[in-house]
DNA sequence: TCACTTCTGTCAGATAGCTGACAGTATTTT
DNA sequence: AAAATACTGTCAGCTATCTGACAGAAGTGA
């Protein structure tokens, strides 16, 4: 849903010299743009660090994609739920496996501070996806990524707030866990009341953003 | 939703002597039964392990309440989501802030292996959690909910497993995330279907995990 | 034992969101 | 520049689930 994971990034921490001989133990893998990186099948249960590239983490069943999150350098990931993983781009992983992370984590112990961070992070997170989808309805939880994308990638303007999400309507049905139709009409409904402006595929312009976060009441 | 966070108890590594230093820095607190433990206006971020009883874990929007788990003794929690916390029975819990046991890991690199694993059960747990409320609709999220509870606390006999859920069709209802009605007229259907058999309130016998796991098809 | 509170079952009506269909508009490929 | 592909908007019908209502059952307390 949120599109950086944390604060707290683990790569950074690497570059100290101190974790020359850890760094060295991880198996960096490349990924293309599209390619699944994980699925739940395998059960092979590998930790890694995202180096550069963004990877999707997401839920799928039959033909229908939940996304969970994307994760960007820096951030660190267990495949160890039913979640699938994806390359949105072109990336590389430091990966290794669960067991070994875990006891070398032992031998680095400010280590261990940042990857129960980005944890606690990743729980929260989760925890925010639950309750937006229990509690609140389809255009609520569609104002909510736009001013979290306003927040975190926006660019202000005199006109307003610029967001580039660079997502098609399908994919923004997978992230709110909604159809592509009801996205589309919703979206469509937003801009006919002026709350959003489209400048051209997945470029929008929030004018206001208190305004927009009202929509749903509409 | 599910009963028991983790295999990994916190607790019994506590016992060992090498860490009676640590274990002396937290603060034990006594909530009695139905007690609210935290709610996400305190800011406080507190770290806290359960010594002995239950809390339930849960979002609550206006009248409604989703829970998200029961911790039980050995498991351990932050205080750093929008999640309440309430005492299911009266509790005793071990505190400590998180800046300060954040330090303290630093010292116990064996402990920091056992926290990243329970919160990496937790995760997973939430990831399962979304996986339901996405995917499934609420005839099926009762069964896994059954089925479950079979797995864990049930005890088999001859006419088939018995499950000891003490909760109301109201509480289940906040577990499932529907409405106390629905829940009601769904696992009454279950009866009348005979995957399921109420012994007395908040008792059941399933004669048949296999049948019940196809109920959402009928 | 009677009164009080809490829990349960069921129904009818309202509604949010899904699905399938199709035409129209972009974008990419050749 | 044409053809092929991928996206978008919109509508009509359908279905799962929610809400409110109410009566009956089960537990609790005096």
């Amino acid at each position: 849903m949120k599109k950086k994971v944390s604060s707290f990034n683990l790569l950074d921490e690497l570059q100290d010299p101190k974790y020359d001989e850890l760094r060295a133990e991880f198996t960096p893998i490349k990924y293309s743009k599209g390619q699944l990186v994980y699925s739940p099948d395998q059960l092979d249960d590998q930790v890694f660090i995202i180096e550069h590239g963004k990877v999707r983490i997401y839920l799928a069943m039959e033909d229908k994609e939940f996304s969970l999150a994307v994760l960007e350098p820096g951030d660190i990931y267990t495949t160890h739920t039913r979640a699938n993983v994806a390359a949105v781009e072109d990336v590389t992983l430091l990966t290794m496996p669960t067991m070994q992370f875990h006891q070398r984590m032992a031998a680095y112990p400010a280590l261990s501070r940042t990857v129960v961070s980005i944890l606690g992070e990743l729980l929260k997170q989760a925890f925010s996806i639950i309750d937006n989808l229990v509690f609140k309805d389809i255009a609520s939880r569609l104002v909510d990524f736009f001013l979290h994308e306003a927040e975190n990638n926006g660019k202000p303007t005199k006109e307003g707030t610029i967001i580039n999400i660079e997502l098609t309507m399908e994919q923004l049905a997978a992230i709110v866990g909604s159809s592509r139709q009801t996205v589309s009409t919703i979206v469509n409904s937003m801009q006919r009341s002026g709350v959003l402006l489209k400048k051209e595929r997945g470029v929008f312009l929030i004018p206001n953003q208190h305004v927009l976060k009202d929509f749903p009441s509409l």
